[in-house]
DNA sequence: ATATAAATGTTAAATTATTGTCAACAATTA
DNA sequence: TAATTGTTGACAATAATTTAACATTTATAT
């Protein structure tokens, strides 16, 4: 069976479809048509339809979809029926935020350590997970399964901490600091670069001032 | 003077030229050519070229760009040019890790305040910026300026503080709650959806284990 | 001075993404 | 049981984005 490729653009949207999905559900809606969904959503209702048929046909003419149907099989697209195991690597304010965001526990993703090189940090406990110390990383990789290292740390940590993730065999970083990791191929990598972000928006907040200036 | 939209593609792009100039001028590059920029960025040096020029011409034939012009071009172009003060709602470890992060202070995003409703954390003061209680939102926004407005509060209060702050006039919203803000068309509104970022991650993790399995 | 190489800015082509349309068919109603 | 309505999935049309090509300008070396 031959994949075709699907693109990044519909990655980008799958995640908004399985929330609102989730708040139908919680809502008690149980079928909805793309063209009500559409509208819920502020996107085309062929959007969603094209979207969903790069998957397979979850709709039934006539009818909508399943609410709990497509929820679930975009669960499965997006791989979270199954568990992962997630280190946090920096033990700052960032990764005591995303260790203490129970939600994503629910979705399969399971924090299971936090590193830090600061002694007053290592020992302490945030709900169950301990913070390690970053001299550790290596030995805990090996006795413990980890599908994705989040770095919390400094861009000029990143780097290097990144490499030795790698060299221990992990595949999958979700990366916090705010520089690009050069890693081998075969290694997925998800930026958050909070900074990016923030300028999108003041390059937006410019935008309009500059296009009110010139109506006057 | 007539302006061309920009699209939103070109501004993704922005700030991470923006990040390479800057690195680029701390390790004293003074020029560099689209090519060579292109091969250090890992884009094509002609979506470079295209991307630039959509502000103006900042480079020179024979020559290339001149990084730190072309740094502050770019500055302009995002508004960094200028102050914009930024306000907190949600003083979580979230709140607390934006706050702290002095980097935004050097890139002109000024943190004037921090909001929250737990009053064990009103009064206390990250950095130099004071936790004040929400009910004082409204009086606050009245007596200083504010240009953004951060929400790192969960979604079941976002919505809601999100309707006060645009009723007090904020026009721009940079949201961390895992909802979909409906505001009016001119307050614009910043995503990092950090969940949407984890499960595209897991997207990739789940279609790469899939195509090994297919090819044994 | 002049020739050559380098590199931009711009136009055109190719590719990719989005939107619109409609036949087919399920669900519902008469 | 037949007729009607609603809605998908597929495909065609359009729009947007990216890449490539190239003419022109400038820097640099001789």
């Amino acid at each position: 069976m031959e994949e075709k490729e699907i693109s990044k653009a519909v990655i980008r949207r799958l995640p908004r479809y399985y929330r609102y999905l989730g708040e139908l559900i919680e809502s008690g809606v149980e079928r909805i048509s793309s063209s009500e969904l559409s509208s819920r959503m502020k996107v085309t209702a062929s959007q969603i339809r094209q979207d969903l048929n790069n998957f397979g046909g979850f709709g039934q003419q006539g009818y909508g979809y399943n609410v709990k149907f497509l929820y679930s099989e975009i669960a499965k697209i997006l791989g979270l029926d199954k568990k992962h195991n997630v280190i946090i690597i920096g033990a700052g304010n960032l990764g005591h935020a995303i260790a203490n965001y129970v939600a994503f526990e629910k979705r399969g993703f399971i924090m299971t350590a936090l590193f830090d090189i600061n002694p007053e940090r290592i020992g302490k406990k945030i709900r169950d997970i301990e913070v390690l110390p970053l001299s550790e990383l290596e030995a805990y990789i090996k006795e413990n399964e980890v599908d994705i290292a989040t770095l919390t740390i400094p861009k000029t940590a990143a780097k290097e901490v990144a490499e030795r993730l790698v060299n221990c065999g992990v595949k999958a970083i979700w990366n916090f600091a705010h520089t690009d990791l050069n890693l081998p191929e075969d290694v997925l990598v998800e930026n958050v670069h909070l900074s990016e972000s923030l300028m999108r928006l003041s390059y937006n907040i410019t935008s309009v001032e500059k296009s009110r200036e010139e109506q006057k």
